[in-house]
DNA sequence: TGACAGTTGCGAATGATTCGCATATCCATG
DNA sequence: CATGGATATGCGAATCATTCGCAACTGTCA
């Protein structure tokens, strides 16, 4: 994320009434660097080893606001705590390697498609959804 | 549930090691007649209503058990309690009305197929997967 | 029928997440 | 660039769903 973007965003959230903190920018700054998938526990290890004094209940509080300003995603995968991700401009669902806990991004538009028309079918519109895949690697 | 298929479920799970208590036998009543998708709280209301002496803590265990048998599947949407159903023959994803809290099933083998065919391009094969479409009734 | 591994009930423990409240801090405004 | 006052923070206590420890039972199968 370019310092340019970063000043963007954090303007757009002032816009919005959302204060800017030195604990909102450093988890900010957690969740942009993070390639993986961590949960709250996690990303409050990593602001406090980047040096920003951050409480866990903040790290919570600030999920949550974040995740209220479309900022980032709240991934709940069975029975393990919440994860994050920054909000990508595009959607996309998830695979969740068994083995390896690796989770693997996709999209597809068909299945998207579908999933509007199931829904349509049946008189509704959907406002969002979740598809988990939970795999293994094939036998080679 | 007629009463010749309670006796082979029954047969089956002893078969497994697996044995058939009061309390297990009341929650199989219990979970065989809900048309709902019922959490653990619930389903030992409805226990105690039916007037089995279940506890708590013996439903979940007997949830847990249950599942490991195959014999009902777990449903764990956003953040809500986990909710139960008897397992069908037939696989079926949900959908949840957010205004009412309904829960409808649906199956589409055209998702199941492209699922399958998504995984596999990525050189994994599927174990088993969830998809939740949490929507609206559509403005008509 | 008897033995005994599998079950139950109870209450205490857990783990993730949230809350209350007193204190500290952003930031639009002057 | 100081300041007010709404917003945030930190702390520990509180919640909520779920699990566990352990002593007392009870299906099952021989």
């Amino acid at each position: 994320m370019s310092k340019e973007r970063r000043k963007r965003l954090e303007q757009a959230l002032r816009g919005a009434g959302v204060r800017v903190t030195r604990q909102r920018a450093a988890l900010l700054g957690v969740i942009a660097a993070a390639s993986d998938h961590p949960d709250a526990a996690e990303l409050h290890a990593r602001a406090v080893a980047a040096g920003a004094g951050v409480s866990l209940a903040t790290v919570y509080r600030t999920l949550t606001t974040l995740q209220a300003q479309g900022v980032i995603d709240k991934l709940e995968f069975q029975g393990e705590p919440a994860r994050w991700e920054a909000a990508d401009e595009a959607h996309h669902d998830h695979m969740i390697d068994l083995d390896s806990g690796a989770v693997i991004e996709f999209t597809d538009d068909r299945i998207e498609r579908l999933q509007a028309e199931i829904a349509a079918e049946m008189g509704y519109e959907i406002v969002h959804h979740r598809l988990e895949l939970y795999v293994r690697k094939s036998r080679g």
